[in-house]
DNA sequence: AGCGATACTTAACGTTGTTAAGTCAAAGTA
DNA sequence: TACTTTGACTTAACAACGTTAAGTATCGCT
């Protein structure tokens, strides 16, 4: 039957011509400024066609959040990774940071508003999973080779993974030159991650509070 | 004229019933889902009245924000604070991700949204800026008394702050049982802030790559 | 030719932020 | 006392939004 599989292809090309729209206008609007119908003309077809292809426009978002996930976790996979693992940290969050600033507007609903996704995202192989599970790896075999200190594995792994997401967060959130004046990006990033860091590594031990 | 005063006392009392409504609805419901009309039938006057005391719903929210960060800038500034400029930063820390985890509609307006308001924040003494100067001034004295390495002040506090923001922006979204497990609270920030500290604190400067 | 399914559209609903027009009591003026 | 003015508040409506009920049209099958 060739006729089915056709009208199934066809039924998916549909359902990408939307999320694709979608994500465009997206990452130039913001998902808030972006309505059913201007999803719908940007493809021409009319707004209640998408609803046969989602269920709400939360359900388009979500789609789009895992399709998102993906592209990070191959933006941190992107290339060849260090093999020591704090270098290899440093390079994690670069590229997550580098995601973060050059689509905004994703990682605003990826990582900063509230969704029903993330109820399920918790299950199994998902994206998210995946990215975090590339960090988790890394602090566990520093942890292992005695780079870090020995400790509750997703405990250090969440200090790292929220401090440079507080970077991202607050730079993507405060524009240049507004309330309170974030200095230019890189410097930004790098100190973050090296104060980060630097605060987890063994050789303080004495001498500290 | 006591008459326009009494004139002017009844309509400032209208403007701060509004204000309490629209800031308990706003924080038990967010932000989003309150509508002007909710915030309205609470202090029981039209919808419309609203908008004889504040321009439009941006405006209202501005306005509440503003008042926000009186409450975190006194919340910061509780109690005597401690005279080691560093053990000053761990307590503004501390203060800052209470305030945040206790109001986290308020906070996710405050510091996760764009708005009008961050342009005019950075003018002169207003609140925001006097809570960024507290943990500034901490900065540049953990500098001077050499407990930080000299560095550019803005940057660190920076670090700081984002490390802290990272926190309670990653706490307040992702709530518990949510990807990806986020552990329960109190461990995660102070170990958030010691990591960072410990990261900046003068003691290394050799031995790392 | 007629039937049934399915992909899509038209038209509408209720709710939102916002506004134009009107009401009405109190203050000012004669 | 009677008339005007002022300004705080309301009623009624607008356009735009997410969403849905009902209908149309196209295609494959018998």
């Amino acid at each position: 039957m060739g006729i089915a599989e056709r009208k199934e292809r066809e039924k998916e090309d549909v359902r990408r011509k939307i999320l694709e729209a979608a994500h465009d206008l997206f990452e130039t609007h913001g998902y808030e400024n972006v309505t059913m119908r201007a999803v719908a003309d940007a493809i021409e077809y009319s707004a209640t066609t998408i609803y046969h292809h989602f269920e709400n426009k939360d359900a388009l978002v979500e789609a789009l959040c895992f399709s998102d996930f993906e592209k990070l976790s191959a933006a941190m996979n992107h290339g060849p990774l260090p093999t020591d693992p704090v270098d290899r940290i440093r390079a994690l969050g670069r590229a997550y940071a580098a995601f973060g600033m050059t689509n905004p507007n994703h990682y605003r609903f990826m990582f900063m508003t509230a969704g029903d996704w993330k109820n399920h995202a918790n299950e199994e192989d998902t994206p998210p999973a995946r990215s975090y599970a590339l960090l988790r790896e890394a602090v566990v075999e520093a942890m292992d080779q005695g780079l870090f200190r020995k400790d509750d594995v997703d405990l250090v792994s969440q200090v790292l993974w929220s401090g440079i997401h507080g970077v991202v967060a607050l730079v993507i959130t405060f524009k240049p030159g507004q309330f309170p004046r974030v200095p230019p990006r890189p410097g930004l990033i790098e100190a973050s991650i090296e104060a980060t860091l630097h605060g987890l590594l063994v050789i303080r031990k004495e001498g500290l509070h």
